[in-house]
DNA sequence: CTGAAAGCGCTAACAC
DNA sequence: GTGTTAGCGCTTTCAG
């Protein structure tokens, strides 16, 4: 089927009698090039429907236009709004988006960084998998100029640029919120300790209680490999069947914080009175549980938007070759989960 | 900077003192190749870190091993989970997925489907924005031969393949299920008309009504054109404050569900008592909602998986000229927000 | 303001 | 089993 040939700028140019140098020119809007002839192409081409061929134009100019993207997987919340924001953000500045998923495995994160190298991406940003601590296979992209940038799950070790939140003070803001809403011992589930974001806001937990006085105890900090809700229920069953259990959780993300209420109330341990909970992202279920749950509100549309801003940026000003890391704010959210003290919440 | 070449196969050829034919072959593998060339050529390929320009080989080979996707926006549950499934399924067979958002608008579903035609994707699938009524922006694909797959918000209008759910058996399902927990007037949110989705999740509603001698009250039936939970909430405040109210409603999504389910607390209405409720989707958020929240499971990961499968089946077939539309099973979830009988559910 | 010609990197007839 | 050659469609010096 379909051997009808594509028209080109050659088709063009021989209806015109002028050379494809002056339709491609015209149609690029070249500035030399007269009104009129700029007219007479965008019509014939028009007529002819032509459609220009960018593949063509990206080899020959070596670059694609386009900007790779590898996240761990899609389906989470905090993740499909941080792409959402790096699609809309990179199709602003006229660049295509190939996005690419992990699994939270190092071997297809490796996979994936290969093919996109060999699809001539012009810069790729990179949410880490949970697994990988070897960087090695991002080399290719620094060593080659190609601009990389890590965001959320960063790493500093190849001194590329990074888009963040400021952990720590999260944790911090968490924890000292908790602090002050009267909790005395405060547990902390974590992620993995190797992924800075986990490993920051554990230390912000800490800093707050070392602050108030209060005396860290690792029997109070889970450290979840996955922070899934079934891990997160029984790590909740555990810390709240023990006699001396904690009056205050502060989790690294909010899926924990739904199944440490929901294992809550089948123990029958009344939140916030006997026990205050403070998630972590602000994701939609954050407003759906009972009681709403009080957590940290994560920028993840604004931080796609930065690190595709950030990323075509580095393209253009290539000469700037210090590694800029931005570090976005991030606001509590009180909700009645943590309310001990009867605070009035305005609504959602 | 970056001025030093790209190594190419032209000097993994001149190194070998072979022809540049030669190296190609070799790399791909070709059978006419002996084996020592090929180890050879590899071997060199690797010392002098060379990497495969698909870009060029995509201009050559008048295909790019890419897939394009437009949907409405990344960061809703459900269509994340689509485009998940894509994804992976695109990746296994080697190829790339560049996505796009509409944000629901007609407009940017036409540049996109331009940009992407531009980039001479291989093939294209579209979920399509709530807005758009009118599909000549996809004429072009159909016309050039270049695989075209509505997934979910479909039209059949251009004889393309389709990939959907049973709307209409699903829409049947849920009310009939409200029936049977011995609800007597039955109220439907649903969304705009012009999507078969929504049309046919209502034409169920409507001909299980039918079935069981139920009267159709227009009354009872609210069309919303976003399914918001703001709208979603204002559509339950009207419905659920008169005093004729429903016993029993089935939403089009389950955020207008959850909605629902809070109005409904707010203005101290049991539910499933005074008031059974059933959404569709199965949203994470279905579960977390107190009740838990009866819904219609949407195979979307599935539907991603298969629609990016046909795609590429297709191109693989072009010869199957007949357009297969694959409808996919949904299955009722029943959970306590509709359980008015009493019937003892298993845990989620 | 416009044209001629080369070339981006790769592949595939068509030779041998 | 390997080499020669042309060309995918576009852009861009260089010349006029």
């Amino acid at each position: 089927m379909k051997k009808n040939k594509e028209t080109t700028i050659y088709d063009i140019a021989s209806e015109l009698k002028i050379s494809p140098s002056t339709v491609s020119r015209a149609l690029n809007k070249h500035k030399s090039i007269g009104k009129k002839t700029i007219k007479r192409v965008q019509d014939k081409a028009l007529q002819l429907g032509y459609r220009p061929n960018h593949v063509a134009a990206n080899l020959r100019n070596q670059k694609t236009h386009t900007i790779g993207v590898i996240i761990s997987r899609v389906d989470r919340p905090f993740i499909a709004t941080l792409i959402g924001g790096i699609e809309s953000e990179a199709k602003k500045q006229g660049y295509n988006v190939i996005f690419t998923q992990s699994y939270d495995k190092t071997e297809l994160e490796i996979e994936n960084a290969n093919v996109l190298f060999n699809s001539r991406i012009d810069g790729l940003i990179v949410s880490l998998a949970m697994e990988t601590t070897n960087y090695d296979h991002f080399k290719l992209f620094t060593e080659k100029g190609i601009p990389l940038l890590f965001v959320d799950r960063v790493t500093e070790s190849l001194n590329t640029d990074l888009v963040v939140i400021d952990n720590t003070h999260s944790g911090y803001m968490a924890t000292k919120h908790l602090i002050e809403q009267g909790c005395k011992r405060i547990a902390h589930f974590a992620g993995a300790q190797h992924r800075d974001v986990y490993k920051n806001r554990r230390k912000g937990y800490e800093n707050a209680l070392l602050e108030h006085g209060i005396e860290i105890e690792e029997d109070l900090i889970v450290v979840l490999d996955i922070l899934s809700a079934e891990d997160g229920y029984k790590a909740a069953m555990g810390m709240l069947s023990q006699e001396n259990r904690p009056d205050g959780i502060f989790t690294s993300n909010d899926t924990t914080a739904v199944s440490v209420i929901q294992c809550a109330k089948k123990l029958g341990i009344k939140v916030p009175e006997e026990l205050a909970v403070i998630g972590f992202n602000n994701d939609s279920i954050s407003t759906i549980i009972d009681p709403p749950l009080s957590t940290i509100d994560h920028p993840a549309a604004q931080m796609g938007k930065i690190a595709a801003r950030q990323l075509l940026n580095k393209k253009i000003h290539p000469e700037i070759d210090s590694s800029n890391i931005v570090k976005l704010k991030t606001n509590l959210v009180m909700r009645a989960s943590s309310n001990r003290l009867g605070k009035i919440l305005s609504e959602d």
